[in-house]
DNA sequence: ATACATGCAAAGTTTTTGCAACTCG
DNA sequence: CGAGTTGCAAAAACTTTGCATGTAT
């Protein structure tokens, strides 16, 4: 568990190595964060929780840091909610559960979906990179 | 075809009517407009559409007309671009391939996934709702 | 007639950008 | 040292809201 996290900063340090990408004090927060925080975090929550370990960071370095992130493949955005971008650190093939009322985000794996065949329609489409399943609903907290 | 559309709108007017909703101008042209773009419209979109019947419309007008029709079950919002809502009058269950370099979005229907029994820890989250599959990639005119 | 809708203008939210100062490699 | 990063402030992009006027039922 506390080897896992280990794991993931010495691949991202890799990662951002290979990439050319400068390991700053801020991005190692940032994704030290990201990581931590279980429930797909959106820009202000990295923002609020990195804010308490660098006091003076601003907001447009949180935005532009994950921006970066997710152009080199370090990190995901999960478009789910309509106001405001999700990012997800996993990068491991999964799905999501979304609840409609408190927003939160549940992985999950699903083989029987990723190995079936795909319909014709959708192999002549073109080129597909990413098959991604969403369930919405109300999770069983918020049924109450 | 033309029979398709005049469906749609004597099953909008219906609608309109059982919930108490008033069958304005300004709403039948943003419904029409919204039936009539296949290329699921973001708000804007509908926007610049309407005006050019409705020069005098205002775009929030059309936010708030379309926020109505989702929260009155006349159309759904669609998940996939982090900037800007994109929005779907099409209410049977079909799935979504999204070109992530055009954004646009092309519907399919799959029921070999539809009809399959979801993960157990799935079942156990709370209440499903919808059940939509996202594939992203890039479409053949994009891939040139 | 009257409750609901619209238009206008202004404001709210989230995210991006230009630029000078700073810092990792 | 020097190019890539950050912080600041301002702005851009999208969406919502208050209020007076208009209109469908």
């Amino acid at each position: 568990m506390k080897t896992e996290t280990e794991n993931r900063i010495r691949e991202f340090k890799q990662k951002c190595t290979e990439a050319g990408l400068r390991l700053t004090h801020q991005r190692m927060v940032i994704y030290r964060e990201l990581i931590k925080d279980k429930n797909h975090p959106s820009a202000e929550d990295v923002y609020d929780k990195v804010s308490e370990h660098i006091p003076t960071i601003s907001a447009d370095t949180v935005y532009r840091t994950i921006n970066t992130f997710e152009q080199y493949g370090l990190i995901q955005r999960v478009h789910v909610q309509d106001d405001r971008s999700r990012f997800d650190p996993k990068l491991k093939k999964h799905h999501h559960l979304i609840c409609k009322r408190c927003k939160s985000i549940v992985d999950f794996d699903w083989q029987t979906f990723d190995q079936l065949t795909l319909p014709k329609n959708v192999q002549s489409w073109g080129a597909i990179n990413s098959k991604h399943v969403e369930f919405r609903g109300l999770c069983k907290k918020c049924i109450k």
